[in-house]
DNA sequence: CGGCTGATTCGCT
DNA sequence: GCGAATCAGCCGC
């Protein structure tokens, strides 16, 4: 079990990138507490063919300046003025792609998870990381790690190949939540395990 | 500057 | 199923 390098991120097919992250292991290490889960759900953004992507058409905002850096950096934004939602940057510096990762099956950490999500009294395994907000929550993810550097030796996030994890073939699907979009909100650019529970709300 | 929308989630009806 | 929370980006006045 290694670290995730930035070779790897920064390979040209973000599609194939976000398959195959699905499996890994996501690290954090926040206020003195690890927090991780396996790779369950993610979704692939391109920076070109999608109208989707924060950096269509080349777009640059303060906001999304990270996605034109080099692949293996982490790009983090808010939304909906509320939810922290991690991504990973892919590809050479300037060809702005990024996988969005929107739900994990936690493995540590999991009483600082509850901790951190409040509300109601115990949550199950799969209530825990079903959703993109939600597991930037529960495993301390905020903007501040916006250009994270994912491959640092003493990175606070990164990403572990784990082969703990056997997963079930990967199912397709649109992506969520990008209705405008037009025809590409159809791409099945969305992966996850055929079956899973820890998937986010359908 | 006001108004609208968004890669969402939670709680109440 | 609906509305609130509440910020960055964009468009129109």
């Amino acid at each position: 079990m290694k670290q995730l390098k930035s070779d790897f991120f920064q390979q040209d097919d973000v599609l194939q990138i976000a398959q195959d992250l699905i499996g890994m292991e996501l690290v954090s290490r926040v206020g003195g507490e690890y927090c991780s889960g396996i790779i369950i759900e993610t979704e692939a953004y391109r920076h070109y063919g999608d109208k989707a992507c924060h950096s269509h058409a080349g777009k640059r905002t303060p906001r999304n300046e990270s996605m034109y850096m080099e692949g293996g950096i982490a790009y983090v934004y808010l939304c909906y003025g509320i939810h922290h939602l991690f991504n990973i940057v892919c590809n050479r510096s300037g060809k702005a792609d990024a996988v969005l990762i929107r739900a994990l099956m936690p493995l540590e950490g999991k009483e600082v998870m509850q901790q951190r999500l409040g509300g109601m009294k115990k949550r199950k395994d799969h209530e825990l990381c079903n959703g993109p907000g939600k597991l930037s929550k529960a495993l301390g993810i905020n903007r501040t790690f916006d250009r994270h550097l994912l491959d640092a030796i003493d990175a606070d996030l990164f990403i572990l190949d784990s082969k703990r994890m056997e997963v079930a073939p990967l199912v397709a699907r649109p992506r969520i939540g990008i209705d405008y979009a037009e025809e590409d909100a159809f791409l099945p650019w969305r992966w996850y395990p055929k079956g899973s529970k820890y998937i986010s709300k359908p």
